[in-house]
Order: structure tokens, then sequence, then C-alpha cells
DNA sequence: TGATAATGACCCATTAATAAACCACAAGAC
DNA sequence: GTCTTGTGGTTTATTAATGGGTCATTATCA
């Protein structure tokens, strides 16, 4: 089977969860830790370990991060406080947006 | 049942996970796009949309950060080029580790 | 070199995520 | 005000991830 692809990925996404993998099992080896100690600590199998480290996409994300928080990875470049900071400044943005998107006009913002 | 919690999450990974369900969706409403056209761009259902926005740490990664791509959300303060130079360096140093741990001594390197 | 343990890869059973359809409600347009 | 439409919340069926185990390989240390 030459085409298992079942869903696209932009090479964005794709090299984003590569680079997350490396980070992690980088981490991991530079702690000296086994792959079924760190297993243990998140509270999820080796399996999951090595389908992490290897950047698979279908791995829930809240393991992913957890693994990641665990070997001190900082995600967003963001400490605990940082993070709970742009958390409250975003939380107010979302706020003030309106609550439901509507096709006002045809002028769709595309432009990033 | 309120809260399940069948599996337990670090503070950090928790609110980081929190901060990119919000730029998701700060993002999808600042271009102006309904939850069915992102699910459609992303190749995902809008249920799916819904419970990336609100944070659901059992939604796949692969499709989080697809989602945070088409939407312009910079994954780890980087662009593409800068991504694909990390992922290089990164294997460098990858490729100079040890390729498995060994318990040499009992020091566990737990300091971070 | 030989011993030991970590890794990588596979299997299967269970569990959970996902898609799709529906509904009620609310937000915005007219 | 009415009407349209996006959203949130369900339910159900299908699909896929996860856990746990085993096995072969290989790296590391004595």
């Amino acid at each position: 089977m030459a085409k298992p692809e079942t869903r696209a990925y932009s090479s964005y996404s794709r090299d984003a969860q590569a680079l997350l993998a490396q980070m992690i099992r980088r981490a991991r080896i530079e702690r000296e830790m086994t792959a079924q100690d760190l297993a243990d600590r998140a509270g999820v199998s080796r399996g999951l370990i090595q389908r992490i480290e290897r950047g698979d996409p279908g791995c829930a994300i809240g393991a992913v991060f957890e693994v990641a928080a665990i070997l001190g990875i900082r995600l967003f470049d963001a400490d605990q406080q940082t993070m709970t900071a742009h958390l409250q400044a975003n939380g107010a943005t979302l706020a003030l947006l309106p609550k439901s998107v509507r096709p006002s006009g045809g002028t769709v913002k595309d432009d990033f």
C-alpha cells in the first residue's frame, strides 16, 4: 500500500509534530530516563511513548503535552506563569469577539 | 458525573492545552470563519472543532496541529523555516546521544 | 567477549475518539 | 418584530487509539 494517508496534513503541522517528537525523545535521553520510566510517570504505556517519539499524529494531545511537561519542555516558550497570563488575556479578548460568525458582506479575512 | 478525570494531567499541560484551544477559537472568529468552514478545510467534522476549541485532551494531536496551522497559528513561535532548522539541529544532536538509556550507576538526572 | 537490559515492532482485546445526524437556543440580519 | 443561521449539546454507529503482552534486535556495561 503506497498511500495510507488517510488524512492530509500540511507541511507545517507535520513539521511541528516531528519537532515536538524529537524534542521529547531528546529530553528523555538527556535525562537518562528509559521509555518505561517516562511511561510510568506519565501514566501511559511504553508503546504510546514510542508512538509519541515517532510523531504519530493520532496520539491524544493530552498525553503528548503531559509527556512534554514531565520532561520540562516549554510548549509555547512560556513558563506556567506566562501561560496563565496568556490564558487570561486571551479569554478577555475572546469575550469581546462576536459569539457567532456571520458572512457579513462576503469579505473573507483570509489574509495571513 | 461531572468530572470522570480518567487521567491525571499536570497543571502545565492542562494550561498549555487550554491556551492552544483559546488561540484556535480566537483565530477562527477573527478570521470570520464558521466552525463548519474550518472543519471542511481541515478535513474533520464540526464536532471535532468544537471539542478542540473546548480543549479536550483526547483529541488527536495531528488534527489539532492541522487546525492551528490552517488558522496561521505559530505552534512553537517558529515559522516553517525556523522549524525546519530546529528539526535538523535536533536530529543532529539526537544522533550523538546514546541510543539506549542504561542505569549507569544510579545517578538519575532528575534535576530540572 | 559475554551478559543484561532497553528498544523497536508486532499482536490482540478493550476502550475511546470520530463522524454524522439530530435538536434547541441564541445571535445577528432584515 | 421576524427570519435566517451558527453554535452547543445530544445520540448512535463506525473507526481508531490505547494498553498489555510477546519477541527479536541491539546497545551498553562488566
